[in-house]
DNA sequence: TACCGTCCTGAAAACCTTTTCGCCGAGCGC
DNA sequence: GCGCTCGGCGAAAAGGTTTTCAGGACGGTA
């Protein structure tokens, strides 16, 4: 005689294990549990007390199985290892975790191969719909085949206009840099930057030449400084920018590791940033940016919020018959030390 | 008169329409497709090209329903935010995605409500097996609860040394560390690291303490130098080293944060590293070893190949009845320019 | 007392696949 | 020509849940 009640071993307790506990049929018990209202209270009772006892846990699969919803959705990304990817991811997975939808993640690689099997993998498991997070912001190729399901693309767009993509604002982003670089006062702005092959670089480049545009100036040397995205380049660039132009007071960089390379070449040169020279980087990369000398204002593009408005779209698609178009966020200055006005 | 095949509209294609279309029964598709040897190789290709034709994927929720796996495991993260989480999560992922498996993602963001509701989701979707990262060195409390599932913690131990843990050793971490110090003839060797209250300091602290010892030498100043792990201590540390013991020749720090602060204020105070000074770092963090100046030797705990030990022990877990026990993985030293025999 | 309406409850179908088992026909040996 | 074997195929059940619909109990009214 077990103080245990009558599980079957070894197997999950199932709705009929309750309603048998309970005394009542399968159906009464389902409609107990889910709160229909066509079941008298003490009744309900009894069955709650009765699955509560099994600690029981509905089939999320039997029941999908007929609901036609799975509450399960896909995430696809093309690198986890990038640092974008993942306060999307972040975002998104809140997106859903406050409801009743489950995640899958998948990582491509980059490969195409990969990602059409992890589709077809996500597809025969009946996901809702399909998120896709791209590893830069140049377009990427829309999913291969006809997909069932809604589909959402972040970060980088879909090549196809048709698709909805979330995507960041980074014309608009070189605009914020530039923009808060003029209200620092500055005039002689340069603007060091990765590899022009990226639209990341170009767009940003387009923001702040057309901000500059407005107030009547234009770039240092007329052009963006590209290169590569790291630290290296920016404590060469600075070295070149200091030496053509000896006038410059500030400099607008690409990547908060470009910006920690030029600050530290500033500071070998006995520079006085903020105050000779402002510089403002891109990204607001918590571990780069905080803790430079002096500490970098950037540009932070909100990453997180692109990816909750990414899950709320998608969500929105699967659930209602209007499909959500494309949006664009823009980002923010985050004020630290290395701007300010001249002085 | 469609060119599409008879695919009842707006509904995914079943194994019946297959069948139906190849002029078979259910049974026989089944087999067809599953490989079943017990059809004939005609009526095979017929069901094959049906299913071809139709795009059929089979439901595997369905599939699931009767045989007991599902094919998914819950992969519940602390916080995706740490640096930490994402190689681990990759190998895992990794692991799993080049079989049948697919992973759902949570993150519990440090909160066991959270996370006793995404076990409650996981279990209800009744999920092979469960790994669980830890954000720090730390060991957690096991889940709660019972988990019919087999369960493997990744970088954080469970409390509980009957559960299984696939951890890093820290130890022989600060083992190598002050090994490959020894190797370059140094001689004098601080340690600079982070906050005590972190396992993963005081055991990489323990490791260092072993080695030198095993060498008849002991921590310049007799212990570590705690504090915070970012580069502001790591500058500031560098300084109080110096001061107190103007012999040093070598600094073992317990982030390669902390080494990059260690490394500016020794270049601001004009030591030569690597030869009047070695410095050597912690975690390969590529961002900041990489770009460093020089650039900062550092041990590698392969976190990636952490992740991808537990998913494969989990993967023997639910296969086999024999459960793994827990395992320990060493680091390795990441040879860059921050380290070199005294010259 | 007979009848009607209102609540509850339960039986059964549906979702899609896999697997077991029985059946049928063909081929072969005697 | 007859019986046996074997290969190939199909019918049916199982897996857990939701939902629909029919039916039963009970209270109230004529």
């Amino acid at each position: 005689m077990s103080t245990e009640p009558e599980v079957p071993a070894n197997r999950a307790p199932t709705l009929t294990d309750v309603a048998k506990l309970a005394g009542v049929s399968v159906a009464t018990a389902s409609k107990a549990i889910n709160g229909r209202d066509e079941v008298k209270a003490a009744t309900r009772a009894r069955v709650l007390k009765a699955a509560e006892l099994l600690s029981f846990a509905p089939n999320a699969l039997a029941r999908a199985l007929l609901g036609g919803r799975t509450g399960t959705v896909g995430l696809l990304t093309s690198d986890l290892e990038g640092r974008f990817s993942i306060p999307i991811l972040m975002g998104a997975e809140d997106a859903f975790g406050a409801g009743e939808v489950s995640v899958f993640l998948c990582d491509a690689r980059g490969d195409a191969i990969r990602e059409a099997y992890h589709v077809r993998a996500l597809l025969s498991r009946r996901v809702d719909g399909l998120i896709v997070v791209g590893s830069s912001t140049d377009p990427r190729p829309p999913l291969a085949g006809t997909i069932p399901v809604p589909v959402v693309y972040v970060y980088a767009p879909s090549a196809d206009p048709g698709d909805i993509s979330i995507t960041v604002d980074n014309v608009g982003g070189g605009r914020l840099a530039v923009d808060h670089l003029l209200a620092c006062g500055r005039r002689e702005i340069a603007h060091v930057t990765g590899e022009p092959g990226f639209a990341a670089a170009r767009d940003r480049a387009e923001g702040a030449a057309a901000a500059l545009a407005d107030a009547g100036l234009s770039m240092l040397g007329g052009k963006p400084y590209y290169g590569s995205w790291d630290e290296t380049w920016g404590r060469a660039a600075a070295h070149i920018v200091v030496e053509q132009h000896p006038e410059v007071d500030a400099i607008f960089c690409g990547s908060d590791q470009i910006a920690r390379g030029v600050l530290e070449t500033l500071r070998d040169l006995g520079r006085d940033v903020p105050h000779a020279i402002s510089v403002i980087g891109f990204d607001n990369w918590d571990a780069i940016a905080a803790h430079s000398r002096p500490r970098l204002t950037s540009i932070d593009m909100n990453l997180e919020r692109l990816g909750a408005v990414a899950g709320r779209r998608l969500f929105e698609a699967i659930a209602g018959a209007e499909p959500p178009s494309s949006e664009q966020y823009p980002g923010r200055v985050v004020m630290r030390d290395s701007t300010a006005p001249a002085g």
